[in-house]
RNA sequence: GCCCCUGUAGCUCAGAGGACAGAGCAGCGGUUUCCUAAACCGUGUGCCCGGGUUCGAGUCCCGGCAGGGGUACCA
């Protein structure tokens, strides 16, 4: 579970018999927090416990300190405790555990990193989720990314994690590209017919008419309006999900399954959700609509679930699959991720699920904040609309699918990102996707040595470890189960590329200082063995952030 | 107008209320008889402004300013 843990729990022991001998004050404690102080005299783990109790104790913080952290019993990992001022209690772990761990580490495998923090919990995380009306774009990607590998993390950390794309097969947006691709069609057969003010103006519109042409003739002529814009639209909501699909597999996103919109009102999950909402007094006729009735809630205002023509609103269709979500599939949890644009419906969404009687905490949306693109100074706009758009398959092409998802991956979901294809470019030889890639080559090309030379290291003495770069490489290795657990309580997936550049980089240090394969047998067989381990976490974090580990390059 | 997000080094961004605010890129100068130089070393007057809470604020609260997004019987 992470030595950082364990202190943790020593430390609640230690404040807790404080307690029972009249030390602290029977009041309730707050949360233990160990942190990694920024200076290393300070050791690996600080606590700030002492300065938060010591009003309510009416001792100082000093004294307090030392009243703890002589309560604490000794642990293996811990070769020093330190009082320091103001009040901190500061932990060194000792150089012969960390030494050990290797062989733990190596025991664990690609599973070292891996928690039970989420005991099974069953939850889904939906993600990308857009429209089929086109290509994926350089927006689209982040979310993707940030969804996928916010599932990889929450898997690693415990959780019984299923990720689902939902596909809006009906509504408006929809309608208006089915009607698009076929007045392109007929366009392409030569017919003199406008565009629909609302519809999709993109160049690949008139593509996808032509590959319509080639493969069904003239067919679509024949057949009523609307019978061929069925057919039209059936066909080209098939090949743009393709299109989808392809542009995801490129970016390492996969999805455990692909929910239709449809398929709530073929199957009576919209009647049934919509019969809860009623019964509990939700909903409400007026001017010819039905409403839900968010105010009874707490909402600012209600909202339509059916319009005056019949149809159901787009917000109608979302009960029904929350509805699905929770009461059919029985997701303890459910983490959406959505576009920052779609932030006005979050606070409808979460009083709808309480309408539903499911506790709103357990659904967890995430906006991800808009991506701007550029290059250069030019600004490019990201419409799908106007045609004039960057899709995520040419980012992919120019940056490549790592440095996609790490340069996604680097920025948290609620700050605003420009996307500068230009420096994506620039930057391609010198950065820090290869920096990270390059540490694990290297490692692998150690490995390779030493087997060329068969070297075998099953019998190497960790104990052998003691100089500072194989330490150093030690306690930041220690740090990824500490870094999966962050992923999976804040949701905030960055945290990783950060640690996988922090790792990469004490590897290079530990490179630079000692030399692996040498004369002193029992030494190399000692380093192969640490390296063997860096290499595990090296590419567990890069694992979990979708991103290949080569072993050259 | 109201609501949400953001404002940290020249640029892009990290920063569990803690001890001296960090990284990458860009710039300048250096390192290779040795497991990959896609590496390493050196070089930095920075938390938008004003109040407040706290032993302690980049972090929390209030008020400004600036950028983005939302505010539909669109999604």
């Amino acid at each position: 579970m992470g030595i950082r843990y364990e202190l943790t729990q020593l430390l609640e022991g230690a404040a807790r018999e404080a307690q029972a001998r009249s030390i602290l004050p029977a009041q309730a404690l707050p949360e233990v927090i160990l942190e990694h102080p920024q200076n290393p005299a300070f050791g690996d783990y600080a606590c700030s416990l002492p300065m938060k109790l010591a009003r309510a104790a009416r001792m100082d913080p000093m004294s307090l300190g030392q009243a703890l952290a002589q309560l604490l019993p000794s642990h293996e990992a811990v070769a020093r405790v330190e009082v320091a001022p103001p009040g901190f209690i500061n932990f060194t772990l000792a150089a012969p555990w960390l030494a050990l761990q290797v062989e733990a580490m190596l025991k664990a495998g690609m599973a070292y990193g891996d928690l039970d923090v989420g005991h099974g919990e069953r939850l889904q995380v939906e993600f990308v989720s857009i429209n089929p009306t086109g290509p994926l774009h350089v927006g689209h990607g982040r979310g993707a990314v940030l969804g996928d590998t916010l599932a990889r993390a929450l898997g690693a950390a415990g959780f019984q994690v299923e990720t689902e794309y939902y596909v809006n097969d009906g509504g408006n947006q929809m309608e208006a590209f089915y009607t698009s691709l076929y007045v392109r069609y007929l366009q392409a057969l030569g017919q003199k017919e406008a565009m629909p003010d609302s519809g999709y103006m993109g160049s690949y519109m008139m593509e996808l008419a032509r590959e319509l042409l080639a493969e069904r003739g003239d067919a679509l002529l024949a057949l009523p309006r609307e019978e061929a814009i069925a057919q039209a639209g059936r066909w080209g909501l098939e090949r743009v999900l393709g299109w989808i699909r392809e542009d995801l597999e490129r970016l390492g996103v996969s999805f455990d399954s692909w929910f239709s919109e449809h398929s709530l009102y073929r199957e009576g999950q919209y009647e049934r959700a919509m019969g809860i909402l009623s019964q509990g007094g939700f909903t409400a006729e007026r001017e010819g609509a039905l409403w839900f009735i968010s105010t009874a809630l707490g909402e600012d205002k209600d909202n339509v679930l059916v319009r005056t023509s019949g149809i159901p609103t787009y917000f109608a269709s979302d009960i029904a699959y929350h509805y699905n979500k929770f009461l059919e599939r029985g997701f303890q949890r459910v983490i959406d991720i959505w576009g920052a644009d779609h932030q006005g419906h979050v606070p409808r969404m979460k009083a709808a699920v309480a309408a539903l009687g499911v506790a709103p905490e357990r659904l967890q949306i995430i906006l991800n904040q808009m991506v701007a693109l550029r290059r250069g100074e030019e600004v490019l706009r990201v419409s799908k609309r106007t045609g004039e758009l960057i899709t995520l398959g040419e980012l992919m092409d120019e940056v490549g699918a790592d440095a996609c998802r790490f340069f996604y991956l680097a920025r948290s979901a609620d700050a605003q990102m420009d996307f500068d294809l230009e420096l994506a470019k620039r930057q391609s030889a010198e950065n820090p996707v290869y920096y990270i890639q390059y540490a694990h080559a290297r490692i692998a090309s150690i490995l390779l040595l030493a087997q060329g030379r068969s070297i075998d290291y099953a019998s190497g003495d960790v104990s052998l470890l003691t100089t500072e770069p194989e330490l150093a490489l030690l306690r930041k290795i220690i740090q990824l189960p500490e870094v999966v657990e962050t992923v999976a309580r804040t949701l905030e997936p960055h945290h990783l590329a950060y640690y996988a550049q922090e790792l990469a980089m004490v590897f290079h240090l530990f490179y630079r200082d000692c030399r692996v394969v040498t004369q002193d047998v029992a030494l190399t067989r000692a380093r192969l063995k640490l390296v063997e381990a860096a290499r595990l976490a090296l590419a567990k974090t890069l694992y979990l952030m979708g991103m290949s580990a080569p072993d050259k390059m």
